[in-house]
DNA sequence: CATACATCCTGACCGC
DNA sequence: TGCGGTCAGGATGTAT
C-alpha cells in the first residue's frame, strides 16, 4: 500500500529514469485510468506527446512529471498502482494501464493498476504558499519530509479538529503523506490510542507523534519501503523491505515488543487499527 | 464550515 | 472444486 516513503521510492525512480526524455506516444489500455483526465483517453494521450519531462516530483502520495510547458502529468497510485520502466518489447502485464514510449529508444514507462483506485491526468500548475502544484493537489498539506513543511502549524491543525486522533493523522488536508500502516506505527511509537480524541491531545504529544511519524517514514524509505505482496514495487519491480520492522500493522496476535502485551486489531473506518492494549490504552471516554 | 461515511475496484483467502 | 463472504484501503462526492 503506497504511502509516503513507498511514492518517494517511485519518484526517485521516475527521476532517474524518465527525467530529461521526450515522450512520443501514449497507450491507454484501460479508460478508468485516467478517469480524473475528464477530457477522455485521445486528448490525454495527445498533450503528452512530443512533450519532454523537467523533473518528477512528489506531495504526500501526489506524484507528478513536470512537462515542458506549464503542465504536469499527475499520478496516484491509490492502493495497488505501480510505476514501471520496461524495455519495449517485455510482456504486458496482466493490469497495465497506461503505456508511455519514449522518442530514444529507452525503456518504456507503464502504469499498472490492479485495483484501480489510482490513475493519471494531466493538469496545470497553480502557485500555492510560494510552490507550483498541479491543481488538484493544491488542498494537499504539506508532507513531513518537505523541507517547508512547519511542524508548529501541523501541531495547532491537528489540535483543531474534533475527532479521533488517527483520522486527523490521515486526514490529508492537515499533514500529508501518512497512511494506515504508518498511522499505526506512529501511534504506537508515541503509546497513544488511535481513538483519542484530538481536543485532549497536548501540544506535546501532537508533536511527538508527527515528529513519529516523520522518523518512521524516513526509516522505511531507507528500508526502500514497505510491501506485503508484489503489489508495491519501485520502478524496476522490486520490493522494499521495511514490513519486517513493523511494530503493530499486521502484527494481530504477537507479543508487543515493548512490553510482551497482544496485539490487537479493532475494526476503523470500514478498514482496522492495530494496537497494543497495554501500552496504548483506550482512552476512558470510549468504553469497550 | 466541519465532520462522517459510502463508494469505487480486483484478487487472495477462508470456511463450508 | 466451487462458491459466497470478507478483507485490503486512498481519496472523493455527498450527507449530516
Amino acid at each position: 500500500m503506497p504511502e509516503l516513503p513507498e511514492v518517494e521510492v517511485v519518484r526517485r525512480g521516475l527521476d532517474a529514469h524518465v527525467t530529461g526524455r521526450r515522450i512520443a506516444a501514449v497507450q491507454v489500455l484501460h479508460p478508468r485510468a485516467i478517469r480524473r483526465h475528464l477530457p477522455g483517453p485521445e486528448d490525454f494521450s495527445g498533450r503528452l506527446a512530443g512533450r519532454e519531462v523537467l523533473a518528477a516530483r512528489r506531495r504526500g502520495k501526489y506524484l507528478w512529471l513536470d512537462l515542458d510547458g506549464s503542465e504536469a502529468v499527475l499520478a496516484h497510485l491509490g492502493m495497488s498502482g505501480q510505476m514501471l520502466v520496461q524495455p519495449e518489447g517485455a510482456p504486458d502485464e496482466k493490469h497495465l494501464r497506461v503505456r508511455v514510449r519514449f522518442d530514444d529508444d529507452g525503456p518504456e514507462l507503464r502504469f499498472v493498476d490492479q485495483r484501480t483506485f489510482g490513475g493519471l491526468a494531466t493538469a496545470d500548475q497553480v502557485l500555492v504558499d510560494g510552490e507550483l502544484l498541479p491543481t488538484p493537489v493544491a488542498h494537499i498539506a504539506r508532507d513531513p519530509m518537505d523541507p517547508a513543511f512547519d511542524l508548529g502549524a501541523a501541531v495547532d491543525a491537528m489540535r483543531r479538529r474534533r475527532t479521533w486522533v488517527k483520522r486527523a493523522l490521515l486526514d490529508q488536508t492537515l499533514v500529508s503523506g501518512v497512511g494506515n500502516i504508518y498511522a499505526d506505527e506512529s501511534l504506537w511509537r508515541t503509546k497513544l490510542h488511535w481513538a483519542r480524541p484530538t481536543e485532549k491531545l497536548t501540544r506535546a504529544q501532537a508533536g511527538e507523534l508527527l515528529t513519529a511519524a516523520t522518523e518512521v517514514m524516513g526509516e522505511a524509505l531507507l528500508a526502500g519501503g514497505t510491501s506485503f505482496d508484489a503489489l508495491y514495487v519501485n520502478v524496476n519491480g522490486q520490493s522494499g523491505y521495511f514490513d519486517r520492522a513493523l511494530a503493530v500493522y499486521g502484527q494481530e496476535g504477537r507479543a508487543c515488543r515493548r512490553c510482551g502485551g497482544v496485539i490487537r486489531r479493532d475494526p476503523f473506518m470500514n478498514r482496522s487499527a492495530f494496537s497494543c492494549p497495554v501500552c496504548q490504552p483506550r482512552p476512558r471516554s470510549m468504553r469497550d
